[in-house]
DNA sequence: GTGAAAGCGCTAACAA
DNA sequence: TTGTTAGCGCTTTCAC
């Protein structure tokens, strides 16, 4: 079976306009600014456009209009699940801007990354700006270097602004806080906390957010009930086991992610405690892991895609808007807690 | 702080080439095809290339070009490591050929796709081609109103071709074959096997390959070692479990994928087996979980971004090039074992 | 309100 | 081997 596929060449402005009796413009008015044409002309070019099923040809259109930008992801051994969001919302909203996205991989198999050959590598690709995700977004040389090299770029994952730099990054203190605040609603007031990698900048906003909820709620806070661990699923089991072997155990575990959720699961059923009716497990991220082992983890998630996207279009404003501005901190907070199995009220 | 960043516009061809004192077309055929210049200009126009760091613009390329196509890749709940590895490779093919990409998330809360809807919307989206992924490439309705309504597509992990669409597939069968191989080298005779569910194509695949492997060492296969999963670590706690709790366990298990050989992991816990010593167990996909569980798990992986590489280029060619082409089933065979620490030497 | 002209940065087709 | 012309599909600018 032989088949020779041809692409159809889709409609154009000018046949639109030709079919609707009007000139090229007028159509192309009524696309972008339509408050400038007569009420009667637009209903024409709108049935000219059903008709020949016009779409606009992007390309054209950031070409003609001269501010498509070339933007770079740049990012390091990131989760998929973090990865996979990025890409979409930020995918996205290039597609509704009209900017094209180069995905920059620097993830390797262990080594330190060079800041110096990093950033001379982005100069030469000639890219219009930058989103810096983490955990690079947390190297202050790599973002001093890129700002020499004169990169607009957006710091995803940081609350902190730095040079000229934007960010954009999630609220997980108030997130950690309603996550607490559900624990303490479900009954628990001894809830233990294992900390993530204190490198991370989000490790102690996390933190705090917890400590903020029992003060709110006025439950006193037990230092044992604090435990250091490294995001890792191997710390939440030895840090949630020291936690569960405690003479007065906590009735509930808050772990900083669900990789050290899913180890203090794993701690609990080789005690053979019931989860989660003799001890409530939640978790932080809501990555696959979560949904993936039994019982399933309650847990609290990060609009990621929505991060991307707001990243985006920040460094289309900062770049093609007339306007000056500062550099931004923008913080998101829509704080999603997924309800599974490993929570429940205390009994 | 107040700053104003401003879009530096980068140089032209026109540029380069007044600097190098030649002609637009000169440059641009050092660019494309430089066979048809002479050696002495090559080197005057890469000087100038290089001293305006010259970058083209792929806009403006596509534009003129004239074939640039808009593929959409459609996907359906999706695990997080096959969309970020699908969107990297097609992102990546796309910006070497000067496509755009589209992505249409059919996923949904549990309710089945309606493949006439789903049809109509595609159509209306004047999309040029399209990457249908697993599940959708195996939902035939769909791939049949796909098929009349003309729009150019690929199959993404199928083997058998329908209509005059192509196929891009992981050679599952050969990998699975791999993995029992690796299994009996390591001294296992008696190795239970859990298949998973019988919709998906790919489940006979990876069955077939572990029993082919079985048979090719000529080792008798235990019937009572063969059990039915479906992807869920819960199936593969429970299964795992039966094949654990029979008068003479088999010393190594191999699940179909990644979150059933962490069941069967689980199970094998909470019997207090000792992984790997007491018993070998091994997974597939080679997703997160594999290494954020204890033991770590020994598995496969497939090279999913470049499936979706070859899929764009096969769409690319299909629909650009002149020459009649029949549907053809592209085999990607890279089976790349992952040894982690669930699978060892029997003792 | 609407239209005509010019041009975004590049390549295809032809000419020299 | 190199240059010239036209034009991809759209927006911008300026004219009416």
């Amino acid at each position: 079976m032989e088949t020779k596929i041809l692409k159809k060449r889709s409609a154009t402005l000018k046949e639109v306009a030709e079919r609707a009796g009007v000139s090229l413009m007028t159509v192309s008015r009524v696309l972008n600014n339509r408050d400038l044409v007569k009420q009667d002309t637009i209903t024409k070019v709108e049935a000219a456009v059903e008709a020949l099923n016009y779409r606009p040809n992007i390309l054209a259109r950031s070409l003609a209009g001269g501010n498509s930008l070339v933007i770079g992801i740049v990012y390091h051994n990131p989760s998929s699940g973090y990865l996979s969001e990025i890409l979409v919302g930020a995918m996205t909203a290039c597609r509704e801007l009209g900017h094209q996205l180069v995905l920059e991989d620097l993830s390797d198999g262990g080594g330190d990354i060079d800041p110096e050959v990093v950033t001379h590598r982005l100069q030469k690709m000639g890219l219009d700006g930058l989103l810096l995700t983490p955990p690079l977004s947390a190297n202050s040389v790599l973002v001093q270097k890129l700002h020499d090299s004169n990169i607009p770029t957006i710091l995803v994952g940081r609350q902190k602004t730095q040079y000229d730099f934007s960010t954009v990054s999630f609220n997980d203190q108030s997130a950690a806080f309603a996550m607490t605040q559900y624990l303490i609603e479900l009954g628990h007031k001894d809830i233990g906390f294992i900390v993530g990698s204190i490198e991370q900048p989000f490790s102690g906003r996390r933190k705090d957010g917890f400590l903020q909820a029992m003060h709110h709620h006025n439950i006193y806070v037990n230092d044992a009930f604090i435990k250091q661990g490294d995001y890792t699923f191997k710390s939440g089991m030895e840090q949630g086991g020291e936690l569960l072997d405690l003479e007065n155990p906590p009735t509930a575990i808050f772990a900083s992610n669900d990789d050290m959720a899913a180890g203090v699961i794993a701690a609990a059923h080789s005690r053979n405690l019931d989860i989660p009716n003799s001890v409530s497990i939640v978790g932080f991220d809501d990555t696959e892991l979560s949904s993936a082992i039994w019982p399933a983890l309650t847990t609290v998630r990060q609009p990621i895609s929505n991060i991307a996207k707001n990243s985006i279009k920040l460094l289309h404003d900062n770049i093609l808007t007339d306007i000056p501005k500062a550099a931004s901190s923008t913080i998101i907070d829509t704080v999603e807690i997924i309800r599974r199995e490993s929570a429940a009220a205390i009994k």
